[in-house]
DNA sequence: TACGCTACTTACCATTCGGTAAGTACAGGG
DNA sequence: CCCTGTACTTACCGAATGGTAAGTAGCGTA
């Protein structure tokens, strides 16, 4: 069944951002559902692929998630923030993707071809036209660099939360992630409010 | 020989950074010098400790690397400013650390106790300490936030490193090395220039 | 010369891993 | 009623893993 497949790769997801993919075993992913690794490799054939459909339906979610943004308004500072703090909300949201990705990062330059990074580049590609509109300036590069920093800042937040949660406190913690947000605007509208020199 | 505990520390490192824990095995470590496994565990008693001075060596060198800056300058953005841009060249340099920390915060929730988190409290204390003099602001959830923010830009960027190589193609790839550090500077100046609604 | 210590080695082991082989149960169609 | 395909299961396998046991070689000391 669709059903089973899909109670699969939902398992899988969530033991690869857990664990990773060397400390994930099929039969533990298995064992979270009512059926053997057999059924596992009877629906995907290898542990590989049942990652690469992992991998696929998050990467599929990001350009959806990044399509849907954008087109709010007008004012291209506006949209830019707007954005990325969408963004921000659904790496939160998805925080399981969110730390899988990072993990395939780390991980990819190893794991050979890894053509696996065309939605990164899909992604880049919008979000860097996106900049140069919102600095109005022409060095691709200067809003490419912008992009990956606010990309960095809401990615290593997101993946830090657990640890962070442990080692701050409740209260400090509630009031880190109420602050994230406000602070990340703050950041964004006083970059592009300020001129840049060559 | 301590030299020979060094060396297992160096190419742990190296073999960590790479693979991560349960992607690497102490045979694996212990092949690419000249010594058995078992003389890794001779000197270590197991992986798990064999981990544990890795990251001990590390959080040394970071401790180090903080303590050195920000005593250059009395003014409060602009030893911010460096004391960040210092991060940023520190944690290029030792590239192999900045990736095996990311793969540490990863998995750190899961590696039980860890209490392995004390380097980056003190870390994130003095950085925070840094962060409010600049602001010169009152809400310290904020100072931390931008803090955590550009930590995150420089971390997501030097991890990311290998595959945006591979992905823009060394021209591209080139010119984002050269403007990041650039731009870093213009976010952080930015950010600082300008007042704080609450 | 004997002793103990450090720095290793070879041999071995139980467990776990991803994957194959060979089945069982059942549903739908001719 | 049989045939075929799907969705699984139990049984099994070779390779690799972390770790233990039991050495061996060399050095410093009494």
């Amino acid at each position: 069944m669709a059903d089973t497949r899909e109670r699969f790769i939902d398992a899988a997801t969530r033991a690869f951002a857990e664990r990773g993919f060397y400390g994930t075993s099929i039969a533990n992913i298995a064992e979270s559902l009512p059926f053997t690794k057999q059924a596992l490799l009877h629906h995907f054939g290898s542990k590989e692929k049942l990652y690469a459909e992992v991998l696929t339906r998050i990467s599929e979610r990001l350009m959806r998630d990044l399509a849907a943004a954008g087109t709010e308004t007008s004012d291209a500072s506006e949209r830019f923030e707007n954005v990325f703090v969408n963004i921000l909300r659904a790496s939160l949201e998805n925080s399981d993707d969110t730390r899988l990705l990072m993990r395939e990062l780390l991980d990819n330059k190893r794991r050979a071809e890894s053509a696996r990074t065309w939605y990164l580049a899909a992604f880049l590609d919008t979000l860097t036209d996106l900049a140069r509109d919102a600095l109005g300036d022409g060095a691709p590069a200067r809003s490419l660099a912008l992009v990956y920093q606010l990309l960095g800042a809401i990615n290593y937040f997101v993946v830090s939360r657990p640890t962070l949660a442990q080692m701050l406190g409740a209260k400090t913690f509630d009031e880190l992630s109420t602050a994230y947000e406000h602070e990340l605007r703050s950041l964004i509208t006083s970059r592009l409010g300020v001129a840049d020199e060559p």
